[in-house]
DNA sequence: TAGTGGTCTAGACCACTTC
DNA sequence: AAGTGGTCTAGACCACTAA
Protein backbone atom coordinates (compact mmCIF):
# COMPACT_ATOMS: atom_id res chain seq x y z
CA UNK A 1 0.00 0.00 0.00
CA UNK A 2 1.93 2.93 -0.83
CA UNK A 3 0.17 6.38 -1.60
CA UNK A 4 -2.88 7.49 -2.81
CA UNK A 5 -2.82 8.83 -6.02
CA UNK A 6 -3.74 12.77 -5.98
CA UNK A 7 -7.22 12.50 -7.61
CA UNK A 8 -8.09 9.12 -4.78
CA UNK A 9 -6.72 12.00 -2.19
CA UNK A 10 -9.17 14.62 -3.49
CA UNK A 11 -12.16 11.97 -3.62
CA UNK A 12 -11.33 10.67 -0.14
CA UNK A 13 -11.31 14.23 1.09
CA UNK A 14 -14.70 15.23 -0.16
CA UNK A 15 -16.32 11.75 0.68
CA UNK A 16 -14.82 12.86 4.59
CA UNK A 17 -17.03 15.63 4.18
CA UNK A 18 -19.60 14.66 2.94
CA UNK A 19 -19.88 11.57 5.52
CA UNK A 20 -19.34 13.92 8.63
CA UNK A 21 -22.30 16.28 7.40
CA UNK A 22 -20.28 19.23 6.54
CA UNK A 23 -21.54 18.47 2.94
CA UNK A 24 -25.52 17.72 3.07
CA UNK A 25 -27.29 16.08 -0.13
CA UNK A 26 -28.35 18.40 -2.43
CA UNK A 27 -25.17 20.78 -1.90
CA UNK A 28 -23.09 21.92 -4.26
CA UNK A 29 -19.00 20.36 -4.06
CA UNK A 30 -16.56 23.10 -4.47
CA UNK A 31 -15.75 23.48 -8.82
CA UNK A 32 -13.40 21.74 -10.86
CA UNK A 33 -11.59 24.42 -11.15
CA UNK A 34 -11.37 25.51 -7.34
CA UNK A 35 -10.36 21.93 -6.10
CA UNK A 36 -7.70 22.14 -8.96
CA UNK A 37 -6.17 25.52 -7.20
CA UNK A 38 -6.70 24.72 -3.73
CA UNK A 39 -5.20 21.01 -3.91
CA UNK A 40 -2.50 22.57 -6.13
CA UNK A 41 -2.89 19.91 -9.26
CA UNK A 42 -4.17 20.38 -12.88
CA UNK A 43 -8.02 20.28 -13.71
CA UNK A 44 -7.70 17.26 -15.27
CA UNK A 45 -6.55 15.41 -11.87
CA UNK A 46 -9.35 17.52 -9.94
CA UNK A 47 -11.83 17.01 -12.57
CA UNK A 48 -10.71 13.19 -11.84
CA UNK A 49 -11.56 13.35 -8.53
CA UNK A 50 -15.22 14.03 -9.07
CA UNK A 51 -15.79 11.71 -11.91
CA UNK A 52 -14.30 8.91 -9.30
CA UNK A 53 -17.26 10.33 -6.85
CA UNK A 54 -19.74 10.53 -9.81
CA UNK A 55 -19.07 6.85 -10.19
CA UNK A 56 -19.29 6.11 -6.66
CA UNK A 57 -22.93 7.47 -6.49
CA UNK A 58 -21.87 9.83 -3.88
CA UNK A 59 -22.47 12.91 -6.00
CA UNK A 60 -24.25 13.84 -9.55
CA UNK A 61 -23.26 16.32 -11.68
CA UNK A 62 -25.03 18.72 -13.85
CA UNK A 63 -23.46 20.22 -16.47
CA UNK A 64 -22.97 23.91 -16.78
CA UNK A 65 -24.46 24.07 -13.18
CA UNK A 66 -22.02 22.23 -10.89
CA UNK A 67 -21.94 19.01 -8.56
CA UNK A 68 -23.98 18.37 -5.73
CA UNK A 69 -23.96 15.78 -2.97
CA UNK A 70 -26.18 13.17 -4.48
CA UNK A 71 -29.82 13.03 -2.50
CA UNK A 72 -31.04 9.49 -1.55
CA UNK A 73 -34.42 8.79 -2.95
CA UNK A 74 -37.09 7.18 -0.61
CA UNK A 75 -37.40 3.33 -1.73
CA UNK A 76 -40.06 2.05 -3.29
CA UNK A 77 -41.50 -1.34 -2.61
CA UNK A 78 -42.56 -3.65 -5.68
CA UNK A 79 -44.67 -6.46 -4.55
CA UNK A 80 -47.44 -8.24 -7.12
CA UNK A 81 -49.99 -5.49 -5.47
CA UNK A 82 -49.11 -3.30 -7.96
CA UNK A 83 -50.64 -5.07 -10.48
CA UNK A 84 -53.92 -5.50 -8.41
CA UNK A 85 -56.80 -5.09 -11.25
CA UNK A 86 -58.54 -2.28 -8.72
CA UNK A 87 -56.10 0.19 -9.96
CA UNK A 88 -56.23 -0.58 -13.49
CA UNK A 89 -60.02 -1.94 -13.97
CA UNK A 90 -62.06 0.88 -12.38
CA UNK A 91 -60.69 3.72 -12.71
CA UNK A 92 -58.73 4.99 -15.78
CA UNK A 93 -56.04 7.48 -15.43
CA UNK A 94 -53.53 5.06 -12.34
CA UNK A 95 -52.37 2.38 -13.94
CA UNK A 96 -50.46 -0.54 -12.37
CA UNK A 97 -48.24 2.16 -10.74
CA UNK A 98 -44.73 1.34 -11.20
CA UNK A 99 -44.73 1.51 -14.43
CA UNK A 100 -46.36 4.92 -14.70
CA UNK A 101 -45.61 8.08 -13.83
CA UNK A 102 -47.55 8.95 -10.89
CA UNK A 103 -50.44 12.13 -10.78
CA UNK A 104 -48.28 13.94 -9.01
CA UNK A 105 -45.65 13.99 -11.56
CA UNK A 106 -44.51 16.08 -14.01
CA UNK A 107 -44.27 14.40 -17.32
CA UNK A 108 -41.45 15.20 -19.45
CA UNK A 109 -42.49 15.65 -23.32
CA UNK A 110 -44.31 12.94 -24.36
CA UNK A 111 -42.26 11.45 -27.01
CA UNK A 112 -39.42 11.25 -24.21
CA UNK A 113 -41.20 9.34 -21.87
CA UNK A 114 -43.38 7.42 -24.43
CA UNK A 115 -42.77 5.98 -27.53
CA UNK A 116 -44.88 3.07 -29.51
CA UNK A 117 -42.96 1.59 -32.64
CA UNK A 118 -43.73 -1.42 -34.95
CA UNK A 119 -40.39 -3.03 -34.77
CA UNK A 120 -38.65 -6.67 -35.74
CA UNK A 121 -38.87 -8.57 -32.88
CA UNK A 122 -35.72 -9.74 -31.22
CA UNK A 123 -34.50 -13.25 -30.86
CA UNK A 124 -36.31 -12.93 -26.71
CA UNK A 125 -39.32 -11.47 -28.16
CA UNK A 126 -40.03 -13.68 -30.53
CA UNK A 127 -39.48 -16.83 -28.11
CA UNK A 128 -42.06 -15.37 -25.64
CA UNK A 129 -44.50 -14.56 -27.61
CA UNK A 130 -44.38 -17.57 -30.27
CA UNK A 131 -44.13 -15.25 -33.30
CA UNK A 132 -41.43 -15.49 -35.92
CA UNK A 133 -37.90 -14.13 -35.21
CA UNK A 134 -37.86 -10.87 -36.86
CA UNK A 135 -41.49 -10.70 -37.65
CA UNK A 136 -43.10 -7.07 -36.87
CA UNK A 137 -44.58 -6.45 -33.33
CA UNK A 138 -45.41 -3.47 -31.31
CA UNK A 139 -42.99 -2.22 -28.76
CA UNK A 140 -44.12 0.42 -26.57
CA UNK A 141 -41.00 2.16 -24.69
CA UNK A 142 -41.30 4.21 -21.78
CA UNK A 143 -39.22 6.07 -19.06
CA UNK A 144 -41.02 6.14 -15.91
CA UNK A 145 -39.68 9.38 -13.83
CA UNK A 146 -41.33 9.89 -9.88
CA UNK A 147 -40.81 13.57 -8.64
CA UNK A 148 -38.88 14.39 -11.26
CA UNK A 149 -36.55 12.07 -11.15
CA UNK A 150 -36.14 9.11 -13.42
CA UNK A 151 -36.55 5.68 -11.91
CA UNK A 152 -36.82 3.51 -14.39
CA UNK A 153 -37.31 2.06 -17.96
CA UNK A 154 -40.04 -0.28 -19.37
CA UNK A 155 -40.30 -1.56 -22.59
CA UNK A 156 -43.47 -3.51 -23.69
CA UNK A 157 -43.99 -5.73 -26.72
CA UNK A 158 -47.10 -7.06 -28.19
CA UNK A 159 -48.39 -9.20 -30.90
CA UNK A 160 -49.86 -7.08 -33.64
CA UNK A 161 -52.33 -9.65 -33.92
CA UNK A 162 -53.58 -8.81 -30.50
CA UNK A 163 -52.93 -5.18 -30.16
CA UNK A 164 -53.78 -3.51 -33.45
CA UNK A 165 -56.27 -1.04 -33.97
CA UNK A 166 -56.11 -0.61 -29.83
CA UNK A 167 -55.21 2.37 -27.69
CA UNK A 168 -51.87 -0.15 -27.43
CA UNK A 169 -50.77 0.41 -31.01
CA UNK A 170 -51.52 4.55 -31.13
CA UNK A 171 -48.43 5.68 -31.90
CA UNK A 172 -49.40 9.01 -30.44
CA UNK A 173 -47.21 9.74 -27.02
CA UNK A 174 -50.12 9.73 -23.89
CA UNK A 175 -52.04 8.40 -25.42
CA UNK A 176 -51.57 4.22 -24.58
CA UNK A 177 -49.84 5.44 -21.28
CA UNK A 178 -52.53 6.28 -18.81
CA UNK A 179 -54.96 3.54 -19.87
CA UNK A 180 -52.50 0.91 -19.32
CA UNK A 181 -51.96 -2.24 -21.06
CA UNK A 182 -54.06 -4.16 -18.73
CA UNK A 183 -57.93 -2.73 -19.21
CA UNK A 184 -56.68 -2.97 -22.80
CA UNK A 185 -56.44 -6.71 -22.54
CA UNK A 186 -59.18 -7.06 -20.64
CA UNK A 187 -61.96 -5.12 -22.99
CA UNK A 188 -60.38 -7.35 -25.65
CA UNK A 189 -61.04 -10.47 -23.74
CA UNK A 190 -57.69 -11.37 -22.75
CA UNK A 191 -57.57 -10.31 -18.89
CA UNK A 192 -54.14 -10.62 -17.54
CA UNK A 193 -54.35 -13.08 -15.02
CA UNK A 194 -50.35 -14.37 -14.12
CA UNK A 195 -47.65 -12.79 -14.07
CA UNK A 196 -43.85 -14.18 -13.81
CA UNK A 197 -41.06 -11.49 -13.64
CA UNK A 198 -37.38 -12.33 -13.72
CA UNK A 199 -34.83 -10.22 -11.80
CA UNK A 200 -30.96 -9.88 -11.84
CA UNK A 201 -28.54 -6.81 -11.42
CA UNK A 202 -25.56 -5.92 -13.34
CA UNK A 203 -23.53 -2.63 -13.52
CA UNK A 204 -25.83 0.07 -15.78
CA UNK A 205 -24.17 0.96 -19.17
CA UNK A 206 -22.89 4.20 -19.50
CA UNK A 207 -25.84 5.01 -21.50
CA UNK A 208 -28.46 3.54 -18.89
CA UNK A 209 -26.49 5.34 -16.13
CA UNK A 210 -26.91 8.54 -18.42
CA UNK A 211 -30.78 7.69 -19.06
CA UNK A 212 -31.06 7.29 -14.90
CA UNK A 213 -29.10 9.65 -13.60
CA UNK A 214 -26.88 7.61 -11.29
CA UNK A 215 -22.93 6.75 -11.19
CA UNK A 216 -21.58 4.00 -13.08
CA UNK A 217 -21.02 2.41 -9.80
CA UNK A 218 -24.57 2.00 -9.22
CA UNK A 219 -26.34 -1.48 -9.94
CA UNK A 220 -29.31 -1.48 -12.12
CA UNK A 221 -31.71 -4.37 -12.14
CA UNK A 222 -33.41 -5.88 -15.23
CA UNK A 223 -36.38 -7.10 -15.13
CA UNK A 224 -38.05 -9.29 -17.37
CA UNK A 225 -42.11 -9.50 -17.11
CA UNK A 226 -43.92 -11.80 -18.72
CA UNK A 227 -48.16 -11.94 -18.95
CA UNK A 228 -50.66 -14.43 -19.26
CA UNK A 229 -54.05 -15.15 -19.85
CA UNK A 230 -56.05 -17.73 -17.56
CA UNK A 231 -55.25 -19.92 -20.35
CA UNK A 232 -51.39 -19.24 -20.78
CA UNK A 233 -51.87 -17.18 -23.01
CA UNK A 234 -49.05 -14.97 -22.91
CA UNK A 235 -50.34 -11.31 -24.35
CA UNK A 236 -47.21 -9.28 -22.92
CA UNK A 237 -43.29 -9.30 -22.31
CA UNK A 238 -41.53 -6.49 -20.78
CA UNK A 239 -37.81 -5.72 -20.23
CA UNK A 240 -37.38 -2.86 -17.80
CA UNK A 241 -34.16 -1.14 -16.57
CA UNK A 242 -34.37 0.04 -12.60
CA UNK A 243 -31.98 1.91 -10.55
CA UNK A 244 -31.32 -0.36 -8.06
CA UNK A 245 -30.97 2.02 -5.13
CA UNK A 246 -34.84 3.03 -5.78
CA UNK A 247 -36.47 0.00 -5.62
CA UNK A 248 -37.31 -3.22 -3.26
CA UNK A 249 -39.25 -6.32 -4.38
CA UNK A 250 -41.01 -8.64 -2.32
CA UNK A 251 -42.41 -11.87 -3.40
CA UNK A 252 -44.25 -13.51 -0.74
CA UNK A 253 -45.37 -17.91 -1.87
CA UNK A 254 -46.12 -21.03 -0.80
CA UNK A 255 -43.48 -23.56 -0.33
CA UNK A 256 -43.92 -26.37 -3.16
CA UNK A 257 -44.08 -29.87 -2.92
CA UNK B 1 -28.37 14.21 -29.26
CA UNK B 2 -24.67 15.18 -30.77
CA UNK B 3 -21.65 13.37 -31.75
CA UNK B 4 -20.65 10.60 -28.83
CA UNK B 5 -17.45 11.49 -27.65
CA UNK B 6 -14.57 9.38 -29.00
CA UNK B 7 -13.75 7.69 -25.96
CA UNK B 8 -17.12 6.44 -25.80
CA UNK B 9 -16.69 5.51 -29.93
CA UNK B 10 -13.83 3.41 -29.13
CA UNK B 11 -15.75 1.67 -25.63
CA UNK B 12 -18.61 1.17 -28.39
CA UNK B 13 -16.76 -0.41 -30.75
CA UNK B 14 -14.95 -3.16 -28.01
CA UNK B 15 -18.22 -3.64 -26.31
CA UNK B 16 -19.70 -4.28 -29.95
CA UNK B 17 -16.44 -6.68 -30.33
CA UNK B 18 -17.65 -8.68 -27.50
CA UNK B 19 -20.40 -9.37 -27.54
CA UNK B 20 -20.57 -10.53 -30.98
CA UNK B 21 -17.87 -12.74 -29.70
CA UNK B 22 -15.31 -11.86 -31.90
CA UNK B 23 -14.14 -10.96 -28.31
CA UNK B 24 -13.78 -14.26 -26.42
CA UNK B 25 -14.24 -13.99 -22.47
CA UNK B 26 -10.98 -14.22 -20.94
CA UNK B 27 -9.16 -13.01 -24.19
CA UNK B 28 -6.90 -10.41 -24.29
CA UNK B 29 -8.28 -6.37 -25.57
CA UNK B 30 -6.03 -4.24 -27.84
CA UNK B 31 -3.46 -2.73 -25.32
CA UNK B 32 -3.50 1.60 -24.89
CA UNK B 33 -1.39 2.00 -27.24
CA UNK B 34 -2.56 0.47 -29.74
CA UNK B 35 -5.92 1.52 -29.34
CA UNK B 36 -4.57 5.12 -29.39
CA UNK B 37 -2.71 4.53 -32.39
CA UNK B 38 -5.80 3.02 -34.29
CA UNK B 39 -8.35 5.45 -33.68
CA UNK B 40 -5.58 8.20 -34.16
CA UNK B 41 -6.28 9.69 -30.04
CA UNK B 42 -3.83 10.14 -27.20
CA UNK B 43 -3.30 7.84 -25.12
CA UNK B 44 -5.23 9.42 -22.28
CA UNK B 45 -8.38 8.92 -24.45
CA UNK B 46 -7.47 5.42 -25.21
CA UNK B 47 -7.10 4.77 -21.65
CA UNK B 48 -10.41 6.56 -20.68
CA UNK B 49 -12.31 4.22 -23.25
CA UNK B 50 -11.33 1.22 -21.26
CA UNK B 51 -11.77 2.90 -17.42
CA UNK B 52 -15.46 3.38 -18.77
CA UNK B 53 -15.91 -0.22 -20.11
CA UNK B 54 -14.10 -1.44 -16.60
CA UNK B 55 -16.38 0.36 -14.72
CA UNK B 56 -19.34 -0.89 -16.77
CA UNK B 57 -17.62 -4.89 -15.36
CA UNK B 58 -17.24 -5.49 -19.37
CA UNK B 59 -13.53 -6.21 -18.72
CA UNK B 60 -10.99 -6.25 -15.54
CA UNK B 61 -7.54 -4.96 -15.99
CA UNK B 62 -4.20 -6.61 -14.89
CA UNK B 63 -1.83 -3.96 -14.08
CA UNK B 64 1.60 -4.53 -16.11
CA UNK B 65 -0.52 -7.44 -17.88
CA UNK B 66 -3.27 -6.60 -19.95
CA UNK B 67 -6.92 -5.80 -20.31
CA UNK B 68 -9.03 -8.89 -20.72
CA UNK B 69 -12.79 -9.84 -21.56
CA UNK B 70 -14.49 -10.82 -18.43
CA UNK B 71 -15.41 -14.46 -17.73
CA UNK B 72 -18.27 -14.96 -16.91
CA UNK B 73 -19.71 -17.61 -15.04
CA UNK B 74 -22.41 -19.81 -15.18
CA UNK B 75 -26.07 -18.03 -14.00
CA UNK B 76 -28.18 -20.19 -11.55
CA UNK B 77 -31.66 -19.39 -11.97
CA UNK B 78 -33.42 -19.35 -8.37
CA UNK B 79 -37.13 -19.83 -8.33
CA UNK B 80 -39.57 -21.41 -5.43
CA UNK B 81 -38.50 -24.98 -6.35
CA UNK B 82 -35.67 -24.60 -4.79
CA UNK B 83 -37.35 -24.92 -1.52
CA UNK B 84 -39.83 -27.79 -2.85
CA UNK B 85 -40.69 -30.18 0.32
CA UNK B 86 -38.91 -33.00 -1.77
CA UNK B 87 -35.86 -31.38 -1.19
CA UNK B 88 -35.54 -31.57 2.14
CA UNK B 89 -37.80 -34.11 3.52
CA UNK B 90 -37.32 -37.24 1.99
CA UNK B 91 -33.37 -37.77 1.77
CA UNK B 92 -30.93 -36.01 4.25
CA UNK B 93 -27.90 -34.77 2.12
CA UNK B 94 -29.43 -32.50 0.01
CA UNK B 95 -31.26 -29.41 1.34
CA UNK B 96 -32.78 -26.24 -0.68
CA UNK B 97 -30.21 -26.73 -2.99
CA UNK B 98 -29.83 -22.51 -3.80
CA UNK B 99 -28.25 -22.26 0.25
CA UNK B 100 -26.37 -25.34 0.83
CA UNK B 101 -22.94 -26.27 -1.29
CA UNK B 102 -23.57 -28.57 -3.86
CA UNK B 103 -22.48 -32.17 -3.61
CA UNK B 104 -19.96 -32.03 -5.87
CA UNK B 105 -18.29 -29.47 -4.20
CA UNK B 106 -15.51 -29.26 -1.63
CA UNK B 107 -16.05 -27.46 0.77
CA UNK B 108 -13.76 -25.14 2.60
CA UNK B 109 -12.66 -25.63 6.08
CA UNK B 110 -15.95 -26.06 8.04
CA UNK B 111 -15.38 -22.93 10.45
CA UNK B 112 -15.15 -20.65 7.23
CA UNK B 113 -18.35 -22.32 5.38
CA UNK B 114 -20.73 -22.45 8.04
CA UNK B 115 -21.04 -20.83 11.78
CA UNK B 116 -23.42 -21.27 14.96
CA UNK B 117 -23.71 -18.45 17.36
CA UNK B 118 -25.67 -17.32 20.06
CA UNK B 119 -25.72 -13.49 19.09
CA UNK B 120 -27.53 -10.61 20.63
CA UNK B 121 -30.93 -9.64 18.18
CA UNK B 122 -30.25 -6.61 15.64
CA UNK B 123 -33.27 -4.39 15.08
CA UNK B 124 -34.56 -6.45 12.23
CA UNK B 125 -33.67 -9.37 13.64
CA UNK B 126 -35.37 -8.59 16.70
CA UNK B 127 -38.75 -7.03 15.06
CA UNK B 128 -39.09 -9.87 12.34
CA UNK B 129 -38.64 -12.58 14.86
CA UNK B 130 -40.89 -11.10 17.50
CA UNK B 131 -38.19 -10.81 20.29
CA UNK B 132 -36.93 -8.20 22.93
CA UNK B 133 -34.20 -5.90 20.38
CA UNK B 134 -30.42 -7.04 22.27
CA UNK B 135 -32.00 -10.77 23.38
CA UNK B 136 -30.30 -13.80 21.91
CA UNK B 137 -30.86 -15.66 19.06
CA UNK B 138 -29.48 -18.33 17.32
CA UNK B 139 -27.48 -17.06 14.37
CA UNK B 140 -26.03 -19.42 11.61
CA UNK B 141 -23.83 -18.20 8.94
CA UNK B 142 -22.76 -20.20 5.84
CA UNK B 143 -20.19 -19.17 2.77
CA UNK B 144 -21.65 -21.11 -0.01
CA UNK B 145 -19.51 -22.02 -2.68
CA UNK B 146 -20.44 -23.78 -6.33
CA UNK B 147 -17.39 -25.74 -8.48
CA UNK B 148 -15.34 -23.95 -6.04
CA UNK B 149 -16.01 -20.29 -6.67
CA UNK B 150 -18.02 -18.46 -3.94
CA UNK B 151 -21.29 -17.67 -4.87
CA UNK B 152 -23.17 -16.22 -1.62
CA UNK B 153 -23.37 -15.47 1.93
CA UNK B 154 -26.37 -16.87 4.43
CA UNK B 155 -27.22 -15.97 7.16
CA UNK B 156 -29.81 -17.42 9.30
CA UNK B 157 -31.58 -16.31 12.40
CA UNK B 158 -33.85 -18.36 14.94
CA UNK B 159 -35.19 -18.05 18.20
CA UNK B 160 -33.66 -20.01 21.15
CA UNK B 161 -37.01 -21.35 22.53
CA UNK B 162 -37.56 -22.63 19.09
CA UNK B 163 -33.95 -24.41 18.43
CA UNK B 164 -32.36 -24.95 21.76
CA UNK B 165 -31.48 -28.43 21.24
CA UNK B 166 -31.77 -29.20 18.28
CA UNK B 167 -29.27 -29.85 15.52
CA UNK B 168 -29.38 -26.28 14.20
CA UNK B 169 -28.16 -25.13 17.21
CA UNK B 170 -25.08 -27.62 17.26
CA UNK B 171 -22.20 -25.08 17.07
CA UNK B 172 -20.25 -27.70 15.76
CA UNK B 173 -19.27 -26.88 12.20
CA UNK B 174 -21.11 -29.04 9.74
CA UNK B 175 -23.93 -30.67 11.22
CA UNK B 176 -26.79 -28.30 10.90
CA UNK B 177 -25.72 -27.76 7.57
CA UNK B 178 -26.39 -31.13 5.53
CA UNK B 179 -29.77 -31.66 7.64
CA UNK B 180 -30.79 -28.08 6.51
CA UNK B 181 -32.82 -26.34 8.54
CA UNK B 182 -36.97 -27.10 7.15
CA UNK B 183 -36.40 -30.86 7.54
CA UNK B 184 -35.99 -30.01 11.72
CA UNK B 185 -38.74 -27.76 12.29
CA UNK B 186 -40.80 -30.08 10.59
CA UNK B 187 -39.54 -32.40 13.38
CA UNK B 188 -40.76 -30.19 15.82
CA UNK B 189 -44.02 -29.27 14.71
CA UNK B 190 -43.53 -26.05 12.91
CA UNK B 191 -43.34 -27.13 9.13
CA UNK B 192 -42.44 -23.89 6.96
CA UNK B 193 -45.53 -23.18 4.64
CA UNK B 194 -44.81 -19.68 3.17
CA UNK B 195 -41.88 -17.51 2.04
CA UNK B 196 -41.35 -13.95 2.04
CA UNK B 197 -38.42 -12.85 -0.22
CA UNK B 198 -36.74 -9.05 -0.48
CA UNK B 199 -34.65 -8.18 -2.82
CA UNK B 200 -32.58 -5.20 -3.22
CA UNK B 201 -29.45 -4.57 -5.13
CA UNK B 202 -26.16 -2.27 -4.34
CA UNK B 203 -22.54 -2.23 -4.94
CA UNK B 204 -20.36 -4.29 -2.64
CA UNK B 205 -18.43 -3.29 0.15
CA UNK B 206 -14.91 -3.86 -0.04
CA UNK B 207 -14.79 -6.51 2.33
CA UNK B 208 -17.93 -8.23 0.33
CA UNK B 209 -15.89 -7.92 -3.33
CA UNK B 210 -13.27 -10.06 -1.62
CA UNK B 211 -15.45 -12.59 -0.06
CA UNK B 212 -17.31 -13.24 -3.13
CA UNK B 213 -14.42 -12.38 -5.01
CA UNK B 214 -15.66 -9.94 -7.48
CA UNK B 215 -14.78 -6.77 -8.88
CA UNK B 216 -15.90 -3.08 -7.17
CA UNK B 217 -18.09 -2.65 -10.35
CA UNK B 218 -20.18 -5.80 -9.81
CA UNK B 219 -23.37 -5.65 -7.84
CA UNK B 220 -24.57 -7.75 -4.68
CA UNK B 221 -28.09 -8.31 -4.21
CA UNK B 222 -29.74 -8.35 -0.67
CA UNK B 223 -32.19 -11.54 0.17
CA UNK B 224 -34.22 -11.28 3.17
CA UNK B 225 -36.11 -14.44 3.68
CA UNK B 226 -38.94 -14.82 6.08
CA UNK B 227 -40.53 -18.18 6.49
CA UNK B 228 -43.41 -18.64 8.02
CA UNK B 229 -45.68 -21.81 9.42
CA UNK B 230 -49.31 -22.56 7.86
CA UNK B 231 -50.30 -20.25 11.16
CA UNK B 232 -48.38 -17.64 9.85
CA UNK B 233 -45.67 -18.09 12.67
CA UNK B 234 -42.48 -16.95 12.07
CA UNK B 235 -39.58 -19.42 12.33
CA UNK B 236 -36.18 -18.03 10.58
CA UNK B 237 -35.16 -14.95 9.25
CA UNK B 238 -32.49 -15.35 6.87
CA UNK B 239 -29.93 -12.22 4.89
CA UNK B 240 -28.21 -13.35 2.32
CA UNK B 241 -25.25 -11.71 -0.08
CA UNK B 242 -25.14 -12.31 -3.89
CA UNK B 243 -22.93 -11.93 -6.66
CA UNK B 244 -25.26 -10.49 -9.06
CA UNK B 245 -23.85 -11.85 -12.59
CA UNK B 246 -24.53 -15.55 -11.28
CA UNK B 247 -28.12 -15.67 -10.40
CA UNK B 248 -31.34 -14.73 -11.98
CA UNK B 249 -34.26 -15.07 -9.43
CA UNK B 250 -37.77 -15.87 -11.03
CA UNK B 251 -41.03 -15.49 -9.16
CA UNK B 252 -44.58 -16.58 -10.68
CA UNK B 253 -47.80 -15.02 -9.01
CA UNK B 254 -51.16 -14.84 -9.85
CA UNK B 255 -52.89 -11.13 -10.27
CA UNK B 256 -54.37 -10.19 -7.33
CA UNK B 257 -57.74 -8.06 -7.18
C1' DT C 1 -21.95 36.67 -20.24
C1' DA C 2 -19.61 34.32 -16.75
C1' DG C 3 -19.12 30.03 -14.60
C1' DT C 4 -19.55 25.18 -14.87
C1' DG C 5 -18.61 20.26 -16.13
C1' DG C 6 -16.89 17.16 -20.17
C1' DT C 7 -13.46 15.99 -22.94
C1' DC C 8 -9.38 16.18 -25.54
C1' DT C 9 -4.11 16.49 -26.73
C1' DA C 10 0.91 15.34 -26.30
C1' DG C 11 4.01 13.99 -23.51
C1' DA C 12 5.72 12.26 -19.13
C1' DC C 13 6.79 9.17 -15.11
C1' DC C 14 5.69 5.28 -12.23
C1' DA C 15 4.53 0.45 -10.86
C1' DC C 16 3.65 -3.78 -12.26
C1' DT C 17 4.04 -8.20 -15.20
C1' DT C 18 6.22 -11.12 -18.35
C1' DC C 19 9.98 -12.97 -20.53
C1' DA D 1 14.21 -5.22 -20.90
C1' DA D 2 9.99 -4.60 -23.01
C1' DG D 3 5.28 -4.01 -22.61
C1' DT D 4 1.36 -2.85 -19.88
C1' DG D 5 -2.09 -0.06 -17.19
C1' DG D 6 -2.44 4.18 -13.94
C1' DT D 7 -1.90 8.67 -13.37
C1' DC D 8 -0.35 13.24 -13.92
C1' DT D 9 0.47 18.12 -16.15
C1' DA D 10 -0.81 22.44 -18.70
C1' DG D 11 -3.55 24.13 -21.70
C1' DA D 12 -7.43 24.01 -24.85
C1' DC D 13 -12.22 23.93 -26.78
C1' DC D 14 -17.01 22.77 -26.35
C1' DA D 15 -21.81 22.56 -24.40
C1' DC D 16 -24.57 23.67 -20.99
C1' DT D 17 -26.70 26.65 -17.09
C1' DA D 18 -27.91 30.71 -14.80
C1' DA D 19 -28.27 35.49 -14.09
Amino acid sequence: MTDRAPSQQIADALRAEISAGRLSPGQRVPAVRDLAERYKVSRTTASRALMLLKGEGVIVTRHGSGSYVRESHPIRRLGPDRYARHRWQVTTVDTYAADMPSPDTEQRQGHQTQEVNLVPASDVVARVLDVPAGSDVYERARIVTRSGVPTHTMTSYYRPTDVAGTPIADPSPGIAGPRGGFAVFTDLGMEPHQITEELSARPPTSHEAEILEIGLAEPVVELHRTTRTKDGYVIEYAYGVHAASRFVWSYTFDIPD
